[in-house]
DNA sequence: AAAAAATTTTAGATTTGTCTAAACATACAA
DNA sequence: TTGTATGTTTAGACAAATCTAAAATTTTTT
């Protein structure tokens, strides 16, 4: 099996190729661990000889088959983790992202399977995002990013990619939570902040909250 | 806060201390924590500069206050994520104990209590050890191994003491399970197995089982 | 009470994951 | 195209947890 450390990498991996098709950098992967480029390095050696990663000096890396499955099955439980305690054990949304980083290394196949079934085969977790099914497949969906969207766009609010409890209880005063239909009235030329339609009341949020808040675009 | 592996060793020494009043031994220790005894001694001087047992070389250890209650408290980790692995996900008591291993390490205390709360503050795990409460207390109960019963008693069968699967499953196969009312009606002189009587059906078990039942005894 | 046996501790290595400082490679700008 | 900035790797060290082998202590037996 894989230590906790090199799961939390290969997570850390495949989030950050979700963004750009190139190989990933050692400075954005000593970033996203909090650690050091140097201890990078030393691990991308283990996980290319593990065969986790595709890994050439100097120029970045990419998850294998091998190593995109073992990531994919992380982040199902992660998001699974999440959808119990919100919706079984009454924690808000901001609260569970720190204890699902724990519980996403439990290790039980079975474990993972009966949760599911448990909760109900969600396909989204407390945060809009997708749970991926059993053999790592996700249902496909077209997101944009509010800040993506122009004057006059409707849509409804499908998730967020930003998970700090200070945001997420932002959004929340705002009463811009998961399903809430909005449409954009005006973009401000001069900070980008933007005037939205809510529920017939008009609020104004930041261009650092649009750029963290995903529409669902069809 | 603990390692994972400190957390262990604390809970490995309470329940050695359980047997008997006088200090924990290095070799028992390590025989808990399938290790070796020189390891042992290491962690020793760890948990003792942690103020979180009373070591004195070659003399053994006892748990401190501190100590103890840090032990209980994964203890009653570990007992409700069992009820939760029985009681919401649908598993077999001889197949919770080494999810539970794993789960009794999460830290969060809210966690803990919404998780308590979310079962119904059960006062039992599935082998029928007591669950402590949130402040480590536990409801005083007199148990008896059925192997120090007498021909003749009769009592309840309240739990095990051993949680391997194989013993589990044995006791299932007989129909040995948690609640069952049991009567003695003969201990054999040969190899000490016993002769049971339960609801109307005669069951021989061996020595060996009897020394991992526990009946509730008033 | 001395010898033998059992138990425990120390000494010295090893593995995993981390770090700083310095060297090396690549990108990009003058 | 040469120099500089940025990004990455190597070298060497360190802390946690483990191990084996040897030394030290305690307990048991004679
Ligand atoms: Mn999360
Ligand atoms: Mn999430
Ligand atoms: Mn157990
Ligand atoms: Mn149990």
């Amino acid at each position: 099996m894989h230590s906790f450390t090199e799961e939390n990498y290969l997570k850390t991996i495949y989030h950050l190729s979700q963004f750009t098709a190139s190989p990933v950098q050692t400075n954005a992967i000593a970033d996203g661990m909090k650690t050091r480029p140097a201890s990078v390095t030393d691990m991308l050696k283990k996980l290319s000889d593990k065969q986790l990663i595709d890994y050439i000096k100097y120029q970045g890396v990419t998850l294998t088959e091998k190593g995109k499955t073992t990531a994919v099955g992380i982040v199902r439980k992660h998001r699974l983790w999440e959808v119990f305690l919100v919706e079984k054990l009454k924690f808000k949304w901001d609260e569970v992202h720190d204890i699902a980083e724990e519980l996403e290394h439990i290790n039980s196949a079975l474990l993972v399977e009966r949760l599911d079934e448990f909760l109900g085969f969600p396909k989204r977790d407390p945060h809009g995002d997708l749970i991926p099914d059993q053999n790592g497949f996700f249902e496909p969906v077209q997101n944009i990013h509010l800040h993506e969207m122009s004057c006059g766009n409707k849509g409804v609010i499908i998730g967020v990619s930003e998970y700090s409890s200070a945001f997420l209880k932002h959004l929340e005063r705002l009463g811009l939570t998961i399903g809430i239909i909005i449409e954009i009235k005006e973009i401000a030329d001069y900070d980008g902040s933007v005037e939205l339609l809510v529920d017939g009341r008009k609020i104004n949020v930041s261009r650092e909250v649009t750029q963290h808040i995903l529409i669902n675009y069809k």
